[in-house]
DNA sequence: TTTT
DNA sequence: TTTT
């Protein structure tokens, strides 16, 4: 009965975002991750890349599409879901991660950018009931980070 | 400028929680965590017990009180808190840790159990905004994890 | 070129594991584990079962095999990592889990118990460089946990 | 009984690393780290700083000593610890970091960079038996990450 | 005792 | 100050 699921990934975005709405209006985006290990193989050290698909909600999706492109350093947390699928009467299932947490990385110059991309660059704040997300004022102070909402605890 | 602050603990409780309100009329409850880990040092393995302060708030404090006491097994994530104060003109400061989620452990008869401690065991359901922790119905079907508030997220 | 691999997950296992050895002796242990997360869902809170494959290896594998079974709960650290195959010409992959720790979880009688499903009970600890997991004396006094090889550092 | 113990922070170091050895001849590096959350207290976000007591060990504290310097954004993955002295006759302790795992961040000028701070640069590399840290050819080439001594598995 |  |  008793279940965790918790990731934590840093890489680097292998494509820009892709930005969507579902019916109710929800942001959604996808991006790709590249994450590079250094492991230990047969007592050598080999890279092994780890390439992860991550899907962001809400504010988080906003905010991802409009300040990483493809390059960008990412941290997310999130977990692990399995998205399952018919194909020819065929089950079929990929383990992917919902990201619940980002944290862009980079320093200013971080990957992409603020703005970028010749799209409008300000971030709409006008979420819904998501409504808490850190919210930035414009796009040449793009958002750190991202939190999930929560409510009014005083901590 | 990039932040990032994740911890996660299995333990068990030294001491049955402690609920207290603050003036909002926010549950917050106290406890203490005893973390046995087993280390290498100087080549032989040595316990090592870590024990940890942490603050629970809202449901999730309600549902501490409820359903844990001491010796308890759980797994808490939260983050790190340095706490502030000053005593005899002495600044001082210790961290703890700030639970955001809890999963009880130790299955059906798991350090504790349901409605135990002489209290009433019918934990508070009618929370107001936070609303969306898990419910539980009756003291018998203790929840077995609390999490923190979210909104309308559809995934 | 900053990176971070890392996922911690509690489950039930969903089958016994399965021990098998690679060429040069070294003991392999496929494992899945069912993860059962209650998520927000259109306001609502839904259950999400998320199945993982895993793999450990050494004596980690060996613990697995010998004291885990279908259903144990169990805690599993380690990092994502994405197989890679040709199956008719075509390129497949998929993500699974490297289990680097494992923590059993459930008590005394944490779903399958010391010694069961008619095996030799005793793990053995002539394991070679790696050495240094945590052991265990007999099948009645089963391991908590299993960490990864770490030299000689002195905390 | 189960435990688990795991600490991922982000942030910036508080000043430069502190070096030393053990008798052994063990290197041991501690160093301050600082982070930025951004927490929702009454119902807005306020900024909050943490600051965390982080001992090194091994290649990880030498590497730490030779790139990183105050300010420098780093992430770290480790375990709480908490450290027991006397004073006064007075039982005194604190709880602490072991970082286990230590990531560079910032890319190519982050944070005081390879080789600053007036010292020698060549990472010594004739580590004793924990021999298996990441190396780094020279001082330009600053390692990014370092890992814990792992044996020789195969993944 | 503090960093961005 | 401590839990298993």
């Amino acid at each position: 009965m008793a279940s965790f699921n918790r990731v934590v990934l840093v890489g680097n975005l292998t494509r820009d975002p892709e930005l969507r709405h579902i019916p109710s209006g929800m942001a959604v985006s996808d991006i790709g991750l590249a994450v590079n290990d250094r492991v230990k193989r047969n007592n050598e050290w080999v890279d092994e890349t780890t390439f992860v698909d991550i899907t962001l909600w809400g504010r988080t999706a906003e905010v991802a599409n409009e300040y990483l492109s493809k390059g960008s350093p990412v941290l997310i947390e999130g977990r692990l879901k399995l998205d399952s699928w018919e194909k020819d009467g065929q089950k079929r299932s990929k383990l992917k991660v919902i990201g619940e947490r980002m944290q862009m990385l980079g320093g200013r110059d971080g990957g992409g950018g603020g703005g970028g991309r010749g799209r409008s660059s300000s971030a709409s704040t006008s979420s819904s009931s998501e409504g808490s997300y850190e919210t930035q004022d414009s796009y040449d102070a793009p958002p750190a980070r991202t939190a999930p909402p929560e409510d009014d605890i005083p901590f």
